[in-house]
DNA sequence: TTCATTTGACCATC
DNA sequence: GATGGTCAAATGAA
């Protein structure tokens, strides 16, 4: 169907080029300087590009074997069926099967978490932090403790019908009512998604009525935020508009909305267990070098997958991101710099080994 | 009629 | 026991 590859695995390779498309713009810009702004965005699409690259990899990808305990195929079938077979409904009935019931529970926590925080903005009326692509389908709301607003729990609309697992969770925050936080969970593998692909769901409709009942500014802000900063990452920096375009289509079946030009933060979760290669690259890109003017509409920030590193891991968390950190920062004052130490470090090697046997 | 939302109840975890 | 997350019957909208 998809000539063999997955979504997730294009997906990985649409980032991957994207990263580097980011990181060459980068190293231009360097070196002539036009504006701050515009290398912010450059990083922003660069670190946003690994990020979801890292988390397939690290999520829907084969696991390395030093991570026996997490599943190993990704969450969408590795809570169902091992061999890929059709979820049917007499498991989501439950069949009363306790022992299975607690795989879905323990599976569901390992996978990918992030949170995208939209900030909606009256002014220039964008709003909504729903639309993202996806058709969404509401399946609770739940009052959460020392919270004025409610959780809204969100869950693929084609869940059923696809096995696509990923949920998401709609948390207006307290302190300013105007931001929302979206903290999703899983990635899509639907692939009924992406903004490029109208989506016909009337889920997203019904949704929006609700929200809009919530708050008069709420929907379409995601989209209209990238595409937004989109142009002004095209206008500011005079972007060869084709080739992004060319990256785009490729890359948006995989929508992070705001993450693919919001400004990317990296948060230190305190349960978070990221790998060793997490470890490294999050380091480097460490969120102390981040230029605090983030944009006033939209920010974002990941939580990395909290549970997928599992136990051995764990000894690379915190203590070694601020490390690698400290490192960094302390071996130059430029986090363009460290950046560019970083990617230098990695290497973008033009016959890095795309292991074709990871992509059946 | 179909499909999404609402909401109380249930379950798992801490 | 408290809390968060999910389920599923009831309800409503298109």
């Amino acid at each position: 169907m998809d000539g063999g590859w997955s979504f997730e695995q294009k997906t990985l390779i649409s980032e991957l080029i994207q990263g580097m498309e980011f990181a060459k713009e980068l190293r231009g810009h360097l070196t002539s300087a036009p504006s701050t702004e515009a290398r912010d965005v450059l990083m922003q699409g660069i670190l946003s590009s690994y990020e979801k690259a890292l988390l397939i990899l690290q999520w829907g990808g084969p696991m390395p074997q030093s991570q026996p305990v997490v599943a190993v195929s990704g969450i969408p079938e590795s809570p169902l069926s091992v061999n890929g077979s059709p979820r049917s409904d007499e498991f989501e009935k439950g069949i009363g099967d306790h022992q299975q019931n607690r795989d879905i529970s323990k599976k569901r926590k390992l996978m990918p978490k992030w949170t995208d925080q939209v900030r909606i903005s009256s002014e220039n009326g964008l709003e909504g932090p729903h639309d993202d692509g996806y058709s969404w389908r509401k399946y609770g709301q739940k009052d959460i403790l020392g919270a004025t607003y409610p959780r809204s729990y969100y869950r693929c609309t084609y869940r059923n019908t696809q096995n696509c697992w990923a949920t998401k969770q709609v948390q207006r925050s307290d302190e300013d009512p105007t931001v929302f936080e979206i903290t999703y969970r899983g990635t899509h593998t639907c692939g009924n998604s992406g903004p490029s692909v109208p989506s016909p769901a009337s889920s997203e409709k019904q949704e929006q009525k609700q929200i809009n009942h919530q708050s008069n500014h709420h929907q379409h802000l995601q989209q209209q935020q990238s595409q937004e900063m989109l142009s002004k990452f095209r206008a500011g920096l005079r972007v060869d508009t084709n080739n992004l375009d060319n990256n785009e289509k490729a890359y948006h079946p995989f929508s992070f909305p705001s993450a693919s030009v919001g400004l990317l933060q990296i948060e230190h979760c305190s349960s978070s267990t990221l790998t060793n290669v997490n470890s490294s690259l999050f380091g480097s890109f460490s969120s102390t070098f981040f230029s605090p003017s983030t944009p006033e509409s939209c920010y974002f920030s990941m939580h990395q997958a909290n549970d997928l590193g599992q136990a051995h891991n764990m000894q690379h968390l915190e203590s070694d991101h601020n490390e690698i950190i400290s490192t960094n920062t302390s071996s130059t004052n430029s986090p363009i710099m460290d950046l560019e130490f970083s990617l230098d470090q990695v290497g973008i090697d033009p016959n890095f080994p795309f292991d074709t046997s990871f992509f059946p």
